[in-house]
DNA sequence: GCCGTTTTCGGCCCGACTGTTTTCAGTCG
């Protein structure tokens, strides 16, 4: 399956170098497409091509079933070799600028040879922009400012960063009389993992009131825009927050619209077309032009003879087809954990104690708390000797005494070292209730060592979890090299659960390998990977993850009882796996 | 470039806004 990805990428950078050759716009969603089902695939796509079932892949005809053939086989596609000698692939940067689409970067290319961002900004402070066909002064100087703001790129937003804010906006305006319904929209209605700009919906009959009420919140440090539909304020942390204002008796339909994706929103209306009707942001109409629905998003569905689709699946990775069939999976929900699988202490690089910890996890309704402190070798964490390890096993077993029926778990969050070797002796591993392994050193590795590695790592029978699977650090750093589906493989064979990390910056199993890993009956761990009590509380992105990963109740190890998480514990101790 | 019980050719999501335009192309969400 490693070629899945690879093969998407390909056809994503054709898409975008016929989008600046200024292509057919149909022909380039055509390969956009082919992308996306190719990254829904869940056979390796090698596999398929050597059957010659490349065009049963939805969107791949025979045209490009030849091309990926060419690919697979010999690495690389005529076709695309050719497109790159002819427009520079990293022009594609200009369509980041908004004001710019295709046409436009592609007439600044031919005419004016601009191939970067730097270039643009240049031209557009020289006035040469201003006199190209379908330029002029204003879109010169809105360019020459985006451009500007592009060249001192803001990262994107984390969404345990965004939503917190949106929801303190939408609470503050909730209480508003004139507000009839109120709604994060967007990718962070989506959960998705980094947000673009934070939406926020509102149905109302008083614009002005709302709108109002909206730019004098006591967050706001400047005021953006202050039209009746759409104003927009910056926050005390420079955060951008546009406030969309509908009639209540759209905003079913506007929701829908502005909550997306972009790609839910086209496989959707493709689908109502087919019957003849229409959907837009002001709702639903049949052949006549009448308006069936709009108020909720679920009477819209309804009347398409679809199961309401939860906004974190609204991706077009299959849901559409799902829900006319009426086999969504039931979500996991917050309310189903029962208990926190690995947090931290000022044993090691926790700021809390283990005793406030645990009280925390009590007062969050969890059942029990896997404590999981660093291992030795990660120094600058104060990992545990094991002589530690050992008096924080007897203090936990004096506290337990004192929680009961509450439970906590010792365990550790144990390095793989480069080799694959783990961090304490198996009779150490032998002694803890729960063995977390993950990758804390040594990120640059061949890839094919770091998959042996980590392999090597699940091999060992003691070993429950693996923590944080990628390395990724959202905004900072890259994932490691590493083949993801060997490793899932792996975890499946030796029966080890994959964790989902809650850190804001990690979220750490990606989603669409959540759903891979619950395929492959893999059992998903939410964790907060908390290092003070109030982070706890990631457990909530940890959760958004899975259920963007189509993960159900009973896909993830932690909404189990006490009882059953420890009878997973043993039977796990008492199926030796195979050594290496 | 894909796709098909309205089609193997002629479609391909929808509506609004902006700025450049005498009727619309390009961009955006």
């Amino acid at each position: 399956m490693r070629r899945n990805e690879e093969v998407a990428l390909l056809l994503d950078n054709i898409a975008e170098l016929l989008m600046l050759k200024n292509e057919n716009p149909y022909r380039i969603r055509a390969y956009t497409t082919a992308a996306q089902n190719i990254r829904a695939l869940d056979v390796d796509i090698e596999e398929l091509a050597r059957q010659g079932r490349l065009d049963e892949i939805p969107g791949v005809g025979k045209a490009l079933a030849a091309k990926i053939e060419e690919y697979l086989q010999t690495g690389k596609l005529q076709y695309y070799e050719e497109l790159k000698r002819e427009v520079p692939i990293q022009a594609v940067d200009l369509l980041e600028v908004p004001g710019i689409g295709p046409a436009r970067a592609y007439l600044l290319y031919e005419k004016l040879g601009i191939t970067t961002i730097q270039e643009l900004l240049q031209a557009a402070q020289e006035h040469k922009l201003r006199d190209l066909p379908g330029f002029g002064e204003k879109l010169e100087e809105r360019i020459a400012r985006e451009a500007a703001r592009l060249m001192q790129r803001t990262k994107r937003l984390l969404l345990g960063i965004a939503l917190p804010v949106a929801e303190d906006v939408v609470a503050a305006l909730r209480g508003i009389p004139a507000v009839k319904a109120i709604d994060p929209a967007g990718s962070l209605r989506r959960m998705k993992e980094t947000i673009g700009d934070i939406d926020i919906l509102v149905g109302t009959d008083d614009p002005e009131a709302v709108v109002d009420a909206f730019i004098h919140l006591p967050i706001v440090k400047e005021v953006l825009a202050v039209g009746p539909t759409r104003p927009s304020i910056l926050t005390r942390e420079d955060l951008q927050v546009d406030l969309r204002v509908v009639a209540p008796d759209e905003y079913g339909s506007a929701l829908l619209y502005f909550t997306g994706s972009k790609e839910h929103n086209i496989a959707l209306r493709t689908y109502v077309q087919e019957r003849g009707w229409k959907l837009s942001e002001y709702g639903l109409f049949d052949e006549n032009g009448t308006r069936l629905a709009s108020r909720t998003e679920e009477e819209i569905y309804r009347l398409l003879d679809m199961d309401w689709i939860p906004p974190e699946l609204r991706e077009n990775r299959g849901e559409i087809q799902a829900a006319r069939e009426h086999r969504l999976p039931k979500l996991v929900e917050q309310q189903e954990i029962r208990g926190d699988l690995h947090a931290h202490t000022d044993w090691s690089d926790g700021h809390d104690s283990l005793e406030r910890m645990v009280q925390a996890a009590i007062a969050r309704g969890y059942e029990y708390l896997v404590i999981s402190d660093h291992s030795p070798s990660l120094t600058v964490a104060r990992g545990l000797t094991v002589e530690r390890l050992r008096a924080q096993r007897e203090l936990i077993r004096q506290l337990n005494e004192c929680v009961a029926p509450f439970r906590i778990l010792q365990g550790a969050e144990v390095n793989i070292q480069s080799d694959g070797t783990l961090d304490y002796p198996d009779e150490v591993l032998a002694e803890l209730d729960v063995v977390i392994v993950s990758v804390h050193s040594a990120f640059d590795m061949p890839i094919e060592r770091m998959t042996e590695r980590v392999i090597r790592a699940l091999a060992n029978p003691h070993v429950d979890i693996l923590g944080h699977p990628t390395g990724r650090l959202l905004n900072s750093r890259l994932p490691y090299e590493i083949d993801l589906d060997a490793v899932l493989d792996a975890a499946a064979e030796y029966g080890v659960a994959i964790e989902i990390n809650g850190q804001p910056d990690r979220l750490d199993l990606p989603d669409v390998w959540v759903q891979r890993a619950i395929n492959r009956g893999i059992l998903i761990a939410c964790t907060s990977d908390a290092h003070s009590t109030r982070q706890l509380d990631n457990m909530r992105w940890s959760i958004a993850m899975a259920r963007r990963g189509w993960a159900e109740s009973r896909h993830v190890l932690n909404t189990r009882s006490l009882p059953d998480l420890l009878t997973w514990l043993s039977r796990q101790r008492n199926h030796p796996r195979k050594q290496d």
